[in-house]
DNA sequence: TTCCTATGTGAATTGATATTCACTATACAT
DNA sequence: ATGTATAGTGAATATCAATTCACATAGGAA
């Protein structure tokens, strides 16, 4: 009826934002169109005026996903330049990613998402070793410049470092946010600092 | 038709085992009890004379699955008294289990299964936390006979050791099985075993 | 103001899935 | 051998979700 009519990036954006926040409260399994549309204030149908399919809806879910994790990157890159500095800032801002946005990490973990979707699948492989491949180059970095140690290489060292903070998020989820992920990620820190980084 | 009637018990395992298979080849979304069904040989309605619900198929692999990993456990316990040896071994049966069984962490780390069943996301984090439990048990006796070094508590180190593993399995799948968790495994040992064990 | 197009609606369609039930057949105990 | 409890069958039901389509309308361009 009297239902507002917005162009449709606008609308694209506002199905993205209300799936990614349904996907967060109530998992993958849950998220249909017709919820998307009740959450955007619309008629299941109306969403077919912005997407082809839900199929389209997820991958634009995706598309948003990658853009948050590699912006972090661009954020801390920014406000420092000293390599051990980026790390320590971008695993605070992962952890605020995570915490703020649950559905993130729903969705990238979630084989539902991608299972009968080979190029989806590789989607989420992209969206994982374009963000390590960002890690690591800092971690290079830190290695030329003699802060942290050579002898293990920058992708392995990479994929520890996520490893520990993505579990810790699995860990803090599945717990109903009982675990303490912030007490977590300073211990690791701590380890992480005096076995990796050249005193 | 001229079907073989088999006991409850047999068919339960069946069901159990045959369900794990689907959702290793298709995932969880996909699994459903009519799948189940043409894989154990059955038609959809007899499985209803095993089990009460698709809830309760569920549960029994949730409970296989913990079977599995608590029994790697006491293998190693069995196979070898020394700390270090047992983690390295327990490594390596982690790894072969999932490499075996990829049905299981496509399970155990689905949100789908246990969306909106708060029962259920009790269970996994139960699971989670009794493994996570041995592991440590294994790592403060290396910690009170000098193998491993007392300034991180054994919860931290054991979810470490595991979150590594585990999101090595990640990579693994989504990369379809491209990505090298052997070699990404001994890496990691590596680092593990230069910062962490007492010389 | 008047069109015209992009957007929104509601009903209908299609397909999948869990579950039930009345019925049948098998295996085992007697 | 026979009967009974247990296991298997096939059809029916109910629900729910994605998608389509004919129709309605808002809001900017003319």
């Amino acid at each position: 009826m009297g239902t507002e009519k917005l162009n449709t990036e606008i609308r694209q954006d506002q199905i993205v934002q209300m799936a990614l926040s349904l996907v967060a409260s109530h998992g993958l399994k849950e998220l249909s169109m017709a919820r998307i549309a009740r959450k955007v204030g619309l008629v299941p149908s109306a969403i077919y005026r912005h997407f082809k399919s839900k199929d389209e809806v997820l991958d634009a879910v995706l598309d948003y996903i990658q853009r948050r994790l590699l912006d972090n990157v661009a954020i801390v890159c920014n406000e420092t330049s000293e390599s051990i500095d980026r790390l320590r800032r971008l695993l605070t801002y992962h952890i605020k990613l995570i915490r703020e946005n649950q559905g993130i990490f729903r969705v990238v973990f979630s084989d539902e998402l991608y299972s009968g979707h080979p190029e989806r699948k590789n989607k989420v492989y992209e969206i994982i070793t374009k963000y390590l491949g960002k890690v690591s180059e800092i971690i290079g970095q830190g290695q030329r410049e003699g802060k942290i140690c050579i002898d293990t290489d920058p992708i392995t060292i990479s994929l520890m470092f996520l490893s520990i903070i993505q579990q810790a998020a699995i860990l803090w989820h599945v717990s109903n946010e009982k675990f303490d992920i912030t007490k977590h990620t300073e211990r690791v820190w701590k380890i992480f600092n005096e076995s990796l980084i050249t005193k």
